[in-house]
DNA sequence: GAAAATGTTAAGTTAATGTTAAATAATTGT
DNA sequence: ACAATTATTTAACATTAACTTAACATTTTC
């Protein structure tokens, strides 16, 4: 699957230009032109990495990038500002936006695709989980319960992989939909509930717990 | 089947002169000059060994190794760096990036010859695969069953070839095909199904087992 | 304790792969 | 170069496993 950008600024000339390099690259690109159209698009188009313009109308992109990292979400995503000038650096900089790098504007097209491509390197998330007695191998499509393998249906592995990202943290059911299902698919309410069931079976009936209401999440 | 090499590097005259001298000793070459194109052609080519310049635009040796380190395919090729000076070494020989060696720039290509040869030789050791009653000789395209043996056309070899080159792992169908049909042969959904079918029939039903959606793996 | 949400099972559907034979393509021997 | 042989791919249909749904049971929440 290609890896999916996230490309925020409110100036239409850098987003077709960015946005030209990148897709070149063979990235799938979305665009914002500002914080709240940035957070919607977000959530629907769940990217990899996201390119945030720091003075933006509407929402700026420190407003934006802390309200982004308050989504469990998107927790994972690799965040990087655009700032126009290196004296923001400072409030950049800081912790408390959540961010996890800037590049220097204007932006030159080879050297945005370099920083692109470390900083993805960078967060090459592990393949392969441990917890307990469970081994999930990514890569290799294998599951281990106490050395023994367990054979795992194409859906199924995306669920427990999906659940297993991070580990005791709540999975909305609307979340699991959209990452194992997508957006275009259009499956009954009992579907997700028919799989969980596949994995407790699979995998001992107190791995996953409900919360009514909300989701299923990895009792730790 | 002749030994596949894959030279990289930005410098063409260097390209050049390591092309015409490693061609001459009968090895398949072919050229990348920055490390995109390197990795794109990595994939169609499947060299045994990269020769893998570390300053480079775009993409870095160390990077680029990287990146082709973490595709599985590539995980028996061979990658040597050519560097410019030894004060690079520290960095190089870290063991993240996943290089076996490292050659001195400039190079002489008697030099050159020597180390491909000696790195060739060291990497000879999947030549025979054993697995329960079952022998494979790649180098001698030959395979044993319990003592008797069994022959295999090209295609079907090849196949059993990268699953046993994995035992256990889980090839996905996208990745069987770029490995045994290449890039740019387009063939249909089926064919994958009926080379399976042959050694099924060949070595036992049981050996293979269907991941559906994903791919086909040996039994273990 | 009624409404809402999820659990459970089995049966229904769909999508993927299996299988066979016949059609092409490639290779070999003469 | 030619026919003969062998390898490979395609096409049609069968089978199977994955996935979804539907019906009903159970649990939770208010």
């Amino acid at each position: 699957m290609a890896v999916k950008i996230l490309l925020v600024d409110d100036d239409k000339d850098i987003l077709e230009i960015l946005s030209y390099n990148l897709k070149n690259e063979g990235y799938q690109i979305e665009t914002a032109r500002d914080g709240v159209i940035a957070l919607e698009k977000a959530i629907i188009f769940n990217p990899d990495l996201i390119l945030l313009d720091v003075m933006m109308p509407n929402m700026d992109g420190i407003e934006c990038c802390m309200k982004l990292r308050s989504m469990p979400e998107m927790k994972d995503v690799i965040i990087t500002f655009l700032t126009a000038r290196s004296e923001d650096y400072s409030q950049i900089a800081g912790l408390e936006s959540g961010a996890d790098d800037y590049i220097a504007k204007p932006v030159k097209p080879k050297v945005l695709i370099t920083k692109v491509q470390s900083l993805l390197r960078r967060n090459k998330r592990n393949t392969i989980i441990e917890f307990s007695d469970i081994i999930i191998d990514k890569e290799k499509h294998r599951v281990l319960k106490n050395g023994v393998e367990i054979k795992f249906a194409k859906k199924e592995f995306d669920l427990l992989c999906l659940l297993f990202s991070d580990r005791g943290r709540l999975f909305k059911r609307e979340e699991i939909m959209r990452k194992v299902w997508g957006t275009e698919s259009f499956v009954g309410d009992r579907t997700i509930d028919v799989h969980i069931r596949k994995l407790r079976q699979k995998l001992g009936e107190n791995l996953i717990s409900t919360i009514k209401g909300v989701g299923y999440q990895i009792n730790e």
